[in-house]
DNA sequence: CAGAATTTGAACTCATGGGTTCAACATAGT
DNA sequence: ACTATGTTGAACCCATGAGTTCAAATTCTG
């Protein structure tokens, strides 16, 4: 009830980080405590102790690689605060940096993990609101509206622009890699950003 | 083991559509054999002999409703064929009829427990290699390429052109609809489809 | 119409895993 | 150094549901 030591804290984040692991590897139903517990490093009880029980860690487990994901993804879109002269060049960066993120195994599992228990969890969808893709678009858009006023860009729907660009860069990515069961070359992440940012450009620039 | 007679092809059909109105519902894990009997109108040693196993019914009742879905999708293509003179018309009326089959429930739930399952069954990924995306954008492909060669677009590159289109039309729809788990009006799928062929036009018209 | 095949309802076996208990041990705080 | 708090390992209780059994009933076939 009282608050936390440091050592205490760090435990209950190792029982979080565990949890995803297991969660992200087997789903929320083939997962089980006493796994998670091992790959916490504590014993069942000890998850018990920190969280009432398996749908709660969960849900704390989700919210908190969720937050994680949308801050690693807005800072991902930084550069665009500073383009410099070649803004095909930025965006392009930006894009690339956005699908490898997309791509790398822990966000693929949340998002599999997101689609499988988005119905059964209504915490879910409020994670999805406050973390989810909505979010990252809003950040875009600001951006792309910044870009318009500067004369670089020609988004007077900065909104549909920003919910346009990250389609073009995630669309064909989620298609490749068949729902994020296959890796793709960086080369080839590299040319999908290309491809998104041209025809961005054409559309908006 | 020999031929299966109309009516015990219906009963098996009737499994298979009760299986997966349930598996869409609840998920897999949490789908009990008793109900999918229940909805399909069976006993329940009914299901085990038509089908070996849970697992199985899964596999068979996934691969059924992917093809149904794919079909679908593919014939919301055909006015591809003969566009008449309004092109852009055309492909809002594709567009709009792709999202609302995307929006559509039934098609929401496949997409979920194909996330949520495929790592669980390497069966889904064969499913999703024969009736996912890839097929609707090699299909689409097939007609943009030919609308290319009769000077209608600049597709120059089809495959990416077609995966670029579908992107701009289920990349915003996933977005707003927050993963498939809420309604959007009919406007606004029209309004999402008339803005997707907008940005498609300019880039590959 | 008789025989074969399928389906049925109810009860059952069995495995699994969520969650709990508890005395002993370890760690933290004063 | 003592007390309080947290953690532990092992065993446990309990619910749930996959899959099976079986005699009787129903449906299908020739």
């Amino acid at each position: 009830m009282g608050s936390t030591t440091r050592g205490r804290i760090d435990k209950r984040q190792a029982i979080l980080e565990g949890a995803f692991t297991v969660f992200a590897r087997q789903g929320y139903a083939q997962a089980c405590v006493q796994e998670i517990a091992a790959e916490a490093g504590v014993a069942k009880p000890t998850v018990y102790n920190h969280l009432t029980d398996k749908a709660t860690l969960f849900r704390h487990a989700m919210k908190a690689s969720a937050r994680t994901a949308l801050e690693e993804r807005l800072a991902a879109l930084e550069p665009l605060a500073q383009p410099g002269d070649d803004l095909a060049a930025v965006l392009t960066d930006v894009g690339h940096a956005l699908l490898r993120l997309h791509a790398g195994g822990r966000w693929c599992a949340l998002r599999r993990l997101l689609y499988a228990e988005i119905t059964h969890f209504p915490d879910l969808l409020e994670i999805t609101d406050q973390y989810g893709p909505d979010r990252l678009n809003q950040a875009l858009a600001d951006r792309l509206a910044r870009l318009t006023l500067a004369g670089r860009l020609r988004a007077a729907d900065p909104d549909l622009a920003a919910e346009q660009f990250t389609s073009l860069l995630l669309g064909p990515l989620e298609a490749r890699t068949r729902l994020g069961t296959r890796d793709l070359e960086d080369a080839e992440l590299r040319e999908l950003a290309e491809s998104a940012v041209r025809t961005f450009l054409i559309a908006w620039g």
